[in-house]
DNA sequence: GTCTATATTTCGATAGAC
DNA sequence: GTCTATCGAAATATAGAC
């Protein structure tokens, strides 16, 4: 389920179909705008911006969003679905440090072949932050919620808990070291490094 | 010298002197914005705000600084500051796991100590990227630069740049770990379990 | 669905008095 | 060093034609 998520470049050569299945306007908006909000920030990217790199205007984009938020909110939902059964799964069980490790060991493929999602994440906290702000919806079954509620449990030995955030922060800052200061390391090679790391923060 | 950028509060009783040494406004200035930008952001941080808070009119803060972005550059002096004997140091080895571990044991407990300037950083990524790119200055002697740097440093095995990277991510996440999760973990305990983390990575 | 206007608001920044 | 008043720019968002 979460694999789809990397909606298929159209790339993939001639598709057995033959039909070339054009992404829809909605999602070029998307992809466009996921690039510039990682590039340049939400805040200071603008719907002209989006717009021009589209060859649409900017009135356009209104007919498919009802705002500027609506578009960060849109892709806001692909990161929801992401963690959805993840933390699903570790949010029945007594969380402990073995299965949150053998969790995040699992994640780390995701991540990387995700890695856009998180990355607009983590370098637009304070947008997204205002998002939820607004929304004071009810269930507020947020990936970043759920991390706080495990990290919080009192039931878990603290230093377990401590271990747990590094070495998640260790996978983060794995992937998304500083610019691109690991191009040169395959994907695969990456993986394995960093799962590798997991285990002996959390063995 | 690193020490001395907690700019000792005057909470700290009735001073020797007899003088309360009262904050410059120039001060008053950036330890709001320093709030208000970890909060809500740079660009969802308006002068009027930080002057409302201030108790004084935004025209005001222009006499103390030429620029909304003046103010963040200066808050970005104080992290400049913080990192730069500490790069220095390892800018002038041959970088090394081993070495690199020993800085950051030693960096924890000044990071704990600096928190919110840390925060800061993180927090805004896109702002002071912009602020990094009109200003093409010759030495950039930054701290991320820098970190770029050893991390894509061919003479250093890949596993080593991998476990760097984790280690300091490992840190940051004890650190800043999602709101207020560690709130309940004594400064000197979590210091503690994080140079144990660091250790364990890069042992 | 996309266009050409235009409305509305907010913000950063400046001028000049005190 | 702080104020009042205002400018000019840029952005989000809307109205209505095609």
């Amino acid at each position: 389920m979460v694999q789809k998520l990397h909606t298929a470049p159209d790339a993939s050569g001639p598709s057995p179909a033959g039909d070339p299945e054009p992404k829809s306007t909605r999602e070029r908006i998307l992809d466009v705008a996921l690039d510039l909000f990682i590039d340049k920030g939400f805040d200071k990217t603008s719907l002209r911006e989006i717009a021009e790199q589209l060859g649409v205007t900017k009135a356009a984009l209104y007919y498919h969003f009802a705002s500027k938020e609506d578009i960060l909110m849109a892709l806001h939902m692909r990161l929801h679905e992401f963690g959805a059964e993840a933390m699903g799964r570790i949010g029945t069980h007594e969380p402990t440090a073995a299965l949150w490790g053998e969790l995040l060991e699992e994640m780390v493929d995701q991540m990387l072949a995700n890695r856009k999602i998180f990355l607009l994440h983590e370098r637009n906290q304070a947008a997204f932050e205002a998002l939820h702000r607004q929304e004071h919806e009810a269930a507020h079954d947020d990936l970043q919620e759920q991390f706080r509620k495990v990290l919080s449990d009192p039931r878990v030995p603290t230093r377990d808990r401590v271990r747990m955030a590094a070495s998640f922060g260790a996978v983060m800052a794995g992937i998304f070291v500083a610019g691109n200061a690991f191009d040169d390391i395959s994907s695969s090679e990456l993986s394995q490094l960093l799962r590798s790391t997991v285990r002996d923060v959390l063995g």
